[in-house]
RNA sequence: CGGGACGUAGCGUAGCUUGGUAUCGCGUCUGAUUUGGGUUCAGAAGGUCGCAGGUUCAAAUCCUGUCGUCCCGACCA
């Protein structure tokens, strides 16, 4: 094989270069293409089947606990956004706004949203009369526009996909409550589906989301050593309530302002999966979030009887319930084998005249690449119990990872170098924003969360050398 | 938004310095052959050289602008 076949048929190794190897997986797994604007990519088919995955796990979750999924405009006058001040300056510089409607100019020029705190207050402001009205648990799937500089598929888009949840509570307590449980299901979505170890925190005020009194957040470490924040929700208080004039009548009859979150995960969680999982021959799925969790190869296809065992091998697997393809497609099955890996199907079916003999089928794990004979009569509970320990295994390697990787620095030095090497590090901090700002200054980190499970390690602050109690973990960040 | 690299068929590319009929591989299509890790052979189709101006008898090639991608910064849920 000559050197231009070798770069044609493969991908970027994610030892040479980890960002092009990221941008080959995404175009040659076909998750994605880019469009003629910048920043607006075109979600193809098996992109958008992972992303479907993904919000039938979520929406389930969040029914179960309550919420409603509503729609709201996509656009926002900009005289409403202008109401809650720290939120519009935080967002006015990524806007994308509409000015001109047929060929007229609009006057109150026409804000693209990138968020709807805004609009949701704008209708909560007329629904919420009575403490009987509470809590509002709504949720919508849609699309924002934030007009990014840099941009790359799934992690940093001008327009991405998400869910965000907006609630109004009775009381601080539940409001409080609220954007913690949905910071677990998040969590859960981690673990269960995506096999993703997310460490879990809240935010220094320096790194809060516009508005928020508190943000919680889910990071997830990328093989380069780089942080990504996953997800985040937040606790508003009543500073919005107060600013768009929403009060309800409560038990006692006195007229107050209610308790507000937000919470969402967007596309970018498809950008952590595949960086978390990834390898040199493509894209790792994990079976719960995997378009196809079964593809079904046949060797030798044409010899009589192939076919037809692999089309009974398919259909017994779809009555299992198993999202499964077999691909019949006139290729070589050496062929087939590296595309539906680059693809990362979690768990191949081989099936050729030497198994249709002994009765028998050969699966294959992305995973690993470990191959396994199975009796064909045995074949669904052995995938049953394959699809359980893949799920588990690539967990676990990435729980390693995250685990090996994150480093308690004492001072200066060793912060440096642990944050040059790549990982979190672990740093006691006495608070002021000015050592988390050195910190950005010397190193570019930034401050990702103040773990949940405070231990402190050490008294002082590496900063200013002043009295530290909070453990708080710095990275590199997407 | 600053610095750098790149843009030629679906994909990857040669040609550009020194202007003169568009190069090669993969893929695609046709037919045969093969099938347990990207089969083999034969034949065919496929291009406004990112886009827009300019210089010239003549521009993929030179000049200007612009759009996009990647990298490094800055900025940013």
């Amino acid at each position: 094989m000559d050197n231009n076949q070798i770069k044609n048929e493969s991908i970027t190794r994610q030892e040479d270069d980890f960002a092009q190897w990221y941008t080959d997986v995404c175009k040659k797994a076909e998750l994605m293409d880019y469009s003629s604007v910048k920043g607006f990519i075109i979600y193809r088919p098996y992109g958008y089947a992972i992303w479907e995955q993904i919000q039938n796990y979520l929406d389930r979750r969040f029914k179960e606990t309550g919420h409603e999924n509503v729609y709201m405009p996509m656009v926002i006058p900009e005289s409403l956004f202008q109401r809650e001040k720290e939120h519009i300056e935080g967002f006015a510089p990524e806007c994308l706004i509409a000015n001109i409607g047929g060929n007229a100019p609009i006057d109150d020029p026409l804000i693209i949203r990138p968020t709807s705190e805004v609009l949701f207050c704008d209708h909560y402001q007329k629904i919420i009369k009575s403490y009987r009205d509470l809590p509002k648990l709504y949720n919508q799937w849609c699309s924002v526009v934030r007009w990014e500089k840099t941009t790359r598929p799934f992690l940093r888009g001008a327009e991405f996909l998400w869910q965000e949840g907006h609630t109004m509570h009775e009381t601080e307590e539940e409001a409080r409550t609220e954007a913690l449980k949905m910071l677990e299901v998040y969590e859960d979505l981690g673990r269960d589906v995506l096999a993703i170890p997310f460490s879990t925190g809240r935010k220094t005020d320096k790194e809060k989301f516009s508005g928020a009194l508190e943000t919680y957040s889910i990071e997830a470490l990328m093989p380069d050593g780089k942080a990504l924040q996953s997800g985040t929700t937040h606790y508003f208080g009543n500073g919005f309530a107060k600013a768009f004039g929403i009060q309800f009548q409560g038990r006692d009859g006195k007229l107050a302002n209610p308790y507000q979150t937000s919470w969402g995960v967007s596309t970018r969680l498809i950008g952590a999966t595949i960086m978390v999982h990834g390898d040199d021959n493509g894209l790792v799925l994990p079976p719960e979030v995997a378009p196809i969790q079964v593809v079904v190869v046949p060797v030798a296809m044409n010899k009589p009887g192939v076919l037809t065992a692999a089309r009974e091998v398919e259909k017994k697997f779809k009555d299992a319930g198993y999202r499964v393809k077999l691909d019949d497609s006139d290729k070589s099955p050496g062929w087939k084998f590296s595309e539906w890996e680059m693809k990362g199907v979690p768990l191949r079916v081989e099936l050729g005249p030497r198994d249709i003999e002994k009765g028998q089928i050969v699966f294959a794990k992305r995973n690993t690449g470990e191959k396994i004979i199975c009796p064909l009569d045995e074949m669904i509970e052995k995938a049953n119990e394959l699809k359980k320990v893949i799920q588990k295994e690539m967990y676990e390697r990435a729980f390693k990872y995250l685990l090996e990787h994150v480093t308690e620095v004492r001072n200066l030095d060793e912060l440096n170098a642990v944050l040059d090497k790549g990982g979190y590090a672990k740093m006691m901090w006495c608070g002021e924003r000015a050592c988390e700002d050195k910190v950005k200054e010397l190193t570019t980190a930034t401050a990702r969360c103040l773990p949940f499970n405070q231990i402190p390690f050490a008294d002082t602050c590496p900063c200013c050398g002043k009295k530290a109690e909070k453990v708080v973990l710095f990275a590199k960040a997407y």
